[in-house]
DNA sequence: CTACTACTTCGACAAGCATCTAAACAGGAG
DNA sequence: CTCCTGTTTAGATGCTTGTCGAAGTAGTAG
């Protein structure tokens, strides 16, 4: 849907964000900051062959399936997982791409220049 | 206002989030997941001399004072910047540890580890 | 075929949020 | 002191979104 693949910005205190870029990671972020989404897609990435089935995500919560199924939407919407129906149950993944990119806009920037940040140094990925 | 200094959380795909830690994270994220916040936060980053007055923000928008204003609290509050009044302006400045907090979140996962992802490979920060 | 389970879509409602205008507050200049 | 500029607060409004119940679709089992 979205174009998922695009190499995009450079760490948010690096240099200034396009209006473009900006809403298009926007998107991204908006699907993460949840505390439902941040949980499934923590447990799709951290489950036992790199994806859980909606059944297992189901149970965690105190939500209906409909919510799950909702929230489960937004995350495969914004490109963050995939989803796949392997007979009778559905099974999501993370794509890593993708949490590499938000990783990668939150860069590692040097935490200690008291005063002095003209010279960041980048951990090249 | 909220623990702004929790070490917190180790990498997404690595180990389920706790409910806690999910609810404290997606107040971090709802305030970088909006253009317009993601653009300020991008632009106080990546200013000369590491801050940036609020003329200068109010400027880059077609959005009113207040507006500005408004999202500059947002980010605040969410303990994403600080802001100081020196004068007649006011500069506002990135907390690293803070960014670096939702770096680490979204960490570098190997990408490609094809059905056997039980090791992980993590860069020491 | 019917019955059952797993998951998604639909429609609705309440809460939250981005934006505005108007007004208040802070500091510098005359 | 008064006036002006920069910034924040207060209140209001319209859009977005998280949640649910009910209905729809897909696949298995008998």
């Amino acid at each position: 849907m979205a174009a998922t693949t695009t190499p995009c910005c450079a760490p948010i205190a690096r240099e200034p964000l396009s209006e473009t870029d900006a809403a298009d990671l926007a998107v991204m972020l908006k699907a993460v900051a949840d505390p439902v989404r941040l949980r499934l897609l923590s447990m799709i990435g951290s489950h036992a062959g790199g994806e859980a089935c909606v059944c297992d995500l189901t149970d965690a919560f105190d939500l209906t399936a409909p919510t799950i199924s909702h929230h489960l939407k937004v995350l495969r919407t914004a490109g963050l997982i995939d989803g796949e129906r392997r007979g009778t149950w559905v099974y999501y993944r993370i794509i890593p791409e993708a949490v590499n990119k938000l990783g990668a806009l939150f860069a590692p920037l040097t935490e200690s220049s008291p005063g002095r940040p003209g010279d960041l140094e980048l951990l090249p990925v």
